[in-house]
RNA sequence: GGCCUCGUCGUCUAGUGGACUAGGACGGUUGGUUCUCAUCCAACAAAUCGCGGGUCCGAAUCCCGCCGAGGUCACCA
C-alpha cells in the first residue's frame, strides 16, 4: 500500500514549493487504490515556530483541494502527526543509538564550535565537527550529565563508505562517507533536528515513498545511514526539481508568487494552479496541456517528471486561468465569485448573469471582475473633465459634434430593448451622422461605462436597460456642453 | 571552495542513434473577424540542441573535457 507524505514546518506563510510537493505525494498515493496521502507537520524548530502557521497550512492545500487521509486535525493511527507531540519517540531511538555506537553525546559549547568553523575556515578547510567528544568515556560521559552539563546527540558517520541514493528520477547517485558531518541528531533542548524526525517518523508511519524536493538530496545519505543503522527499510526516494523564479533563483518571498495564497487572492483557480505546477515538469503535447488532479492520477510516472528546475511564468498561468474560467459555466463562475469576493453575492443576480456572460472571456483572473463589470452596477467611475477629453480624443470632432452623435440615439427609446435591435439602431444612427464607424461609437462607449475597452455596445446596452443608457447619454452630453 | 544535480526557441516542454529542413504551448509580431477590448482563426519571427573534442556511415540523443546555472555544506526545515 502507498503511503506519501508531505511535512510542512509551522514557520510561515504556506509556499507554493509546498504545493507543488504535496500535489506529486497526493497524485503518487491515489495511483494506489488504496494509497494514502500524510500531513505531517514538523514543528521541532522551536526558535522559527510561529503561531496559526499550522491552520494556515491546512487551508491552502484545502484550497487547492489536496485532502489529507491522515493528519493533526484528521488523525489516524499512526498518530499523533505533530513532531512536538512525538518527543519520547525520538529521544528512545537516539538512545538506541548511542547504545549501539552509531550516535554519541557531545558537550562542546557553541563558541567551541564556532572557533572550531572559523579556524576550519581560515584554512579553507570543509566545516566540519572534529569528532573531539567521540572520546570520550563512558565515566565522563556519566559524570558531565550527573553535573547537568548541556549536550547533544551527534550522529557517528562511518569513515569510508559510499552511499548510494537511488533516485526515482536521477537514478544512482553516490556520496563519500568522508564529506559528511557528525550531524547533530538531538538538540541541546531535547528536540530531534528534522534528519532524526524525518526518519523515526517515516518509518513508523509506515511511509512508502518519500517525494520532496531537490534541497534534500544532499542529506539523504544521511538519512540513508540512519535507516541502516536502525535495520529499517529505506523508502522510494524522489527528489523533485527545485522551482524557479525568472532570475533563475529559488522562488523568493519578495517576488509575491512565492505564497501560495498569493494565487488564491489574485484570483486564479486552485486546479490552474494545479495544472500549472504540473505542467511546468511534465511535458505534453498540444492537445493535452490542460488536466486535472484525476487525469494526473492516471497518468503520473516518474519517467514523466523532467529534471531541470523549471522558471515559473506567470504570463503562461494567466492565459491558462483564463481558459478555465471561459469553459466554466456562468453559475460555476458566480460561485466562484462569491467565494472570492463575498460582496458580489448582493448584486443584483439576474444582471450578474448577463455580465458573467459578457466578461467571461476577458477575465484571467477573478480578481479583474470590478475593473470589467463596475459600470454595469454603478455610475461610470470617471470625472467630468476626464471623460469630455477623452470623448474627444476618441471622436477626433468638435464637441458640438460630438453632442450631435450623440443625439442620433434618441431614436433607440423606440426600441424592443434587445441587442440585435439595438445594433442595428447604433448603424442607422452611425450612417445617418456620416461620422466614421470608431469615431462615433467610441464617445457612446465612453459615455455609458467610462472605459475605452468593453463588450460590444449594443450588449452592454441591452443589460444595462433602456432608462440607464438614456440617462447615461444625458449625462455625456451636458458635460460636453 | 568541497560535494551533488541539471543544461533543447525569451519561458514551459516534445525528443531515448536515422522518419529532425529540431515539433507543440505561452509570450511576441503581423493579418482576418470587428465600434473598442477579449475570444476565435491564419501566418511569421524565435533554439548552429551550453561549448569543445571523440565514437559511429549517421548524434539533441552515447563517451570525455570544459563552461554555466541551481542545490547543499546549522543544535533551520
Amino acid at each position: 500500500m502507498t503511503r506519501t507524505r508531505v511535512a510542512p514546518s509551522p514557520t510561515g506563510y504556506p509556499h507554493i514549493g509546498t504545493a507543488y510537493q504535496a500535489l506529486f505525494d497526493f497524485v503518487y498515493a491515489k495511483k494506489d487504490p488504496r494509497g494514502k496521502f500524510i500531513i505531517r507537520i514538523e514543528d521541532t524548530d522551536k526558535k522559527r515556530f510561529v503561531e496559526g502557521a499550522e491552520q494556515v497550512v491546512y487551508k491552502s492545500l484545502e484550497w487547492l483541494g489536496l485532502l489529507a487521509d491522515e493528519s493533526p486535525v484528521n488523525g489516524g493511527k499512526y498518530g499523533p502527526y505533530r513532531q512536538s507531540e512525538r518527543l519520547d519517540l525520538y529521544q528512545k531511538y537516539a538512545s538506541e543509538l548511542v547504545e549501539r555506537g552509531h550516535a554519541y553525546y557531545c558537550f562542546c559549547s557553541q563558541e567551541r564550535i564556532d572557533a572550531l568553523r572559523e579556524e576550519q575556515e581560515k584554512n579553507h578547510l570543509p566545516p566540519m565537527y572534529d569528532g573531539f567528544c567521540k572520546k570520550l568515556t563512558s565515566d565522563e560521559i556519566q559524570q558531565k550529565i550527573a553535573n547537568g552539563e548541556k549536550y547533544v546527540i551527534r550522529m557517528r558517520i562511518p569513515e569510508d563508505e559510499i552511499i548510494t541514493v537511488h533516485d526515482s528520477i536521477r537514478g544512482e547517485v553516490k556520496f563519500l562517507s568522508k564529506i559528511l558531518d557528525d550531524q547533530v541528531l538531538v538538540k541541546s533542548d531535547g528536540f530531534p533536528t528534522y534528519h532524526l524526525a524525518v526518519v523515526v517518523d517515516d518509518h513508523l508511519m509506515e511511509i512508502t515513498h518519500v517525494i520532496r524536493g531537490e534541497e534534500w538530496l544532499s542529506s539523504a545519505p544521511k538519512h540513508i545511514l540512519l535507516y541502516k543503522f536502525f535495520g529499517w527499510e529505506e523508502p522510494i526516494w524522489t527528489h523533485l526539481p527545485l522551482l524557479r523564479n525568472p532570475n533563475k533563483g529559488k522562488i523568493s518571498k519578495r517576488m509575491g508568487h512565492a505564497s501560495i495564497f498569493w494565487y488564491r487572492d489574485e484570483g486564479y483557480l486552485p486546479e490552474t494552479v494545479l495544472n500549472f505546477i504540473a505542467l511546468t515538469i511534465w511535458g505534453r503535447d498540444k492537445d493535452h496541456e490542460m488536466f486535472s488532479v484525476s487525469d494526473m492520477i492516471k497518468e503520473f510516472d516518474f519517467s514523466k517528471i523532467r529534471i531541470a528546475a523549471p522558471v515559473l511564468d506567470i504570463a503562461k498561468l494567466d492565459w491558462l486561468n483564463g481558459v478555465y474560467i471561459r469553459n466554466l459555466s456562468i453559475l460555476d463562475l458566480k460561485k466562484r465569485l462569491i467565494q472570492f469576493d463575498q460582496p458580489i453575492q448582493f448584486l443584483d443576480q439576474n444582471k450578474l448573469d448577463k455580465v458573467l456572460s459578457l466578461i467571461k472571456e476577458r477575465m484571467r483572473r477573478l480578481k479583474e471582475f470590478w475593473d470589467l463589470a463596475d459600470y454595469f452596477f454603478a455610475d461610470p467611475k470617471i470625472s467630468k473633465e476626464e471623460m469630455v477629453k477623452q470623448m474627444l480624443k476618441e471622436s477626433k470632432l468638435s464637441p458640438s459634434k460630438t453632442i450631435k452623435d450623440l443625439s442620433y440615439l434618441s431614436n433607440l427609446k423606440l426600441l424592443r430593448w434587445e441587442a440585435k435591435e439595438i445594433d442595428e439602431a447604433l448603424h442607422k444612427s452611425q450612417d445617418n451622422s456620416q461620422t466614421p464607424p470608431r469615431q462615433f461609437f467610441m464617445p457612446i462607449r465612453i459615455a455609458l461605462t467610462g472605459k475605452s475597452q468593453t463588450p460590444p455596445l449594443a450588449n452592454v446596452m441591452e443589460v444595462l436597460g433602456k432608462d440607464e443608457v438614456v440617462k447615461r447619454i444625458a449625462t455625456a452630453k451636458n458635460h460636453l456642453a
